[in-house]
Parts: structure tokens; C-alpha cells; sequence
DNA sequence: GTCTATAAAGTGATAGAC
DNA sequence: GTCTATCACTTTATAGAC
């Protein structure tokens, strides 16, 4: 499914820094780590990471890329098989969010780290901005960003493209605060843990709500609980 | 209406300080901006900062917190308000969202920063995370949470409370992603600049439909774009 | 490949002149 | 209040020993 990278072995020195890099990036930003923090926790010495990886900026764009290009790729095909499925007609809106969304996550098990550090990371990655490898990111994202603003069009051939653009920018943020900003919300909520996929289920209805501000569909308001009780 | 912060002349050196670490801070992140980018871009000397804020975590913290402080002010200020006009019964989502997140944007004119560099910098407050200093933020807006999800729980007496939690939860990325991924999104989606009341409006209706899940209210369904043309 | 040693520049903070 | 000069420290990167 997702390809191996050549550039990074399963094992040895050059894969103890990654690991270091990625739990420290993800727990304190990009900005906030040195490499000899890095080293320090790898237990290498501070020349290794130029010699891996070049410099700094090289691991850094290494670590940013790793897991960005396969969403990317994923993304690409879940909506190729969407639209294969679809046959010519619109795209479901929740298969349109769920081709969007789910590579960010669908990661986590084959990577070796912690959910919550993935969690963290690729939250991370995504909401960078302003340093120039963003805009390298951006070129990544933009044949996806393209492929779902014309597929949004025909399954919303009533609403203005702006608006699905604005409603797909807000679902995009809901889904990196999903990833990165839990701690601090379970703490406000007094929220349990759950699975991620649990939560994830959650953000899909809570998009779809959004994206299509329609009623829901038949199946789902026979369901035990009704959603809304309260009218105006 | 915002309090006058005695801390913060009009005018005078040390107001050209804090602007220039604004538009840096807002520009490039918290951990990327030296002391020594603020003072050169203020036309001060290198021991400026420390003289007029101590050192640069107490100039961090006052920029944190100055616009900070008056949103969570204004939150309470609004959820009084709209409970006040409910009289008893359950506060309309809308308005519960609305003062969740107007307060977010309606300093913009009162301060002396750009509508960009506001949004931006505000971003940034609201999504920093891992350092002290956002321990400190969380605790005042613990007080605006628990209204919030206290008016919830009556607003919407049928879904589960956690659940309501988890919509605020997007809602709250939804929002933070408005203030400070717009340069992208606006080349990812070849969208015109429009006033941010109108983006904001926008995002109230998307906002209000992910916490709901529910259909259009009577006198919306009646307007001239029917919002959705899908079925399943 | 891995290390030590060190270069060259940048960091926040401060003492003391004006 | 504002400045220069400087301290003590950290940063990335590299040369060269092993």
C-alpha cells in the first residue's frame, strides 16, 4: 500500500534520528528543536545528523515529506475508486471528505510511532506555513485540492464553487485541530480517551453536517438518537 | 467596550516595539523571531526589549495575552447576553456560536495591526500549545468552556454531551483555520479576497450546521440557492 | 561510519556610559 | 530612557582523527 522509502532504513543510527527528530518535532514544533537535541536523544553525536541527512533543513524536509507524499498519493486513488464507483454521476460528499481526510490517519499503524506522536506530527506538517518548504507542500496538495474542487462542484452543481471551496477550507481545519489540538481540548471537555477511529467518525458526520447543511439522510434519522431537538 | 491596557502606551518606543514583535510573531511563529529581529525592525536598540518587558518570555507573554484577555472578556459578555434574551429557555446554536467566535475577530478595528496580520497573529495564540505560557491561556478560557458546553448540553438535551464537546471541538479548528491558513487556501482555491465579515458568515452557517446536523431552519430552506441537490 | 574539536555566527541578558 | 559593548551560552556546520 504505501511505499517503503529507500531514503530510510528500518533500522540503525541513520532511523534512531528520524525517530528522535519526528517525537521532538511533534512535541514541540519545528522552530523549537535544535539538532543537538535531536542527537542528545538518539544518543548520536552532533556531527550525524549533517552526515544523514545533509543539514538540518534536509532532515527537516525529509521528516515533512515522509508521511505527506503517500496522503497525498492515497488521496489521489481513494478518489479515482470514488469516482470509478460513482460511474459518471456525483461523488457522495461523505466519499469526497473521506478521500480527503482518512489518508491523514489511515498512517498510523504502519508507522512506528505512537499514535498520539503521529497525531501530533503530521498536525504539524500540516498547518506549517510560512517557511519555505510549505511551498513545496502546497505544490503536493494542489492536484488534490483541484481533483475535490471538481468533484464538490458536480455533487454541489447548485452552490457556488466559493462557498464549497470556504466550507472544504473548514473542514480541513476541523480535521488538523482533530489531530493535533487534543490534549488541551479533553482537558476543557473533561473528554475520556476513544480510539481515533471513533473521533474520526465523529469529524466525518460533523463535515458532511457541514459541507452539505442538508437533512440527513434517511437511514441516519431513523437512528436511536435524534441528532437535534431544538427549532426555533 | 475593550479596556485600555495601561501596560500598553499609544505611542512612545515601547508601542513600536510590541507592533514590530507583533507582525513578526504573526509572521514567522513564536520560536522564530529573536530579540534582535524585533528591536532592528523597531529601530531600537538590542536591550530595548528587556528594558521596557523584562526579557523577551515577558514581551511573549504580553502579546499572548492582550488580545487574548478581552476575547474571553467579550465570550462571557455574549453567552450573558444571549442567555439573557433565552430567558430560561435553551440559547439558539447560532448565538452560542457567535459568541464563541466573534469576539475572535471583532477587536480587528480597534487594534492598530493590518486585518492580515491580526487574523494571523491571533492564529498563532490560539493554536500555540506546548509552551507554559499556553497553560496560562487554557486556564482563562476555562471559564468561557464550561459555559459554553453547559449552554450546549440545553441547547441540545438529545446528544450525548461529549459529542456536542467533540462539534465544538471542530468548530474551534474550523474557526482557528479562518484566522490563519488563508494565503494558501486562497491560492489552493483561486479565491478572491472578500471582506472577513463575509468569509466569517460563511463559516457561522458551516459552523451551525456541523453542530446541529439537523435541516435548514424554515426560513432558510425558502432562499433562492437550495443548499444541497444530492440523494443517496 | 563515527567521533572530537572547533569554527563562525547568533542567542538572550546585562553592566555601565551618556 | 537610550545606547554601546560585552558576557556567557547555544546554534549549525565542518575539518580531520580514528
Amino acid at each position: 500500500m504505501t511505499m517503503r522509502n529507500p531514503a530510510i532504513p528500518e533500522t540503525g543510527p541513520k532511523r534512531k534520528l528520524l525517530d528522535a527528530a519526528e517525537q521532538l518535532f511533534a512535541d514541540k514544533g519545528f522552530d523549537a528543536v535544535s539538532v543537538r537535541d535531536i542527537t542528545k536523544l538518539a544518543g548520536a553525536n552532533v556531527a550525524a545528523v549533517n552526515y544523514h541527512f545533509g543539514s538540518r533543513e534536509g532532515l527537516l524536509t525529509l521528516v515533512m515529506t515522509r508521511y505527506l507524499t503517500p496522503v497525498n498519493q492515497q488521496r489521489l486513488e481513494m478518489l479515482d475508486a470514488a469516482e470509478m464507483r460513482a460511474n459518471g454521476k456525483p461523488v457522495p460528499v461523505e466519499e469526497l471528505l473521506e478521500a480527503m481526510c482518512r489518508p491523514l490517519i489511515s498512517q498510523v499503524t504502519q508507522s512506528h510511532l505512537s499514535e498520539k506522536v503521529y497525531c501530533k506530527l503530521l498536525g504539524r506538517v500540516m498547518s506549517a506555513q510560512d517557511r519555505d518548504l510549505s511551498l513545496a507542500m502546497e505544490e503536493q496538495m494542489r492536484p488534490c485540492a483541484h481533483r475535490l474542487h471538481a468533484a464538490l462542484e458536480k455533487t454541489f452543481p447548485d452552490v457556488p464553487r466559493e462557498e464549497m471551496v470556504w466550507r472544504l477550507h473548514f473542514v480541513h481545519g476541523a480535521m488538523v485541530h482533530l489531530l493535533h489540538n487534543q490534549a488541551m481540548f479533553r482537558r476543557l471537555g473533561k473528554i475520556e480517551e476513544e480510539p481515533l477511529e471513533v473521533s474520526f467518525q465523529r469529524f466525518l458526520k460533523f463535515a458532511v453536517a457541514g459541507m452539505g447543511q442538508h437533512a440527513p439522510r434517511v437511514e441516519e434519522s431513523k437512528k436511536s438518537s435524534p441528532q437535534s431537538s431544538f427549532n426555533f
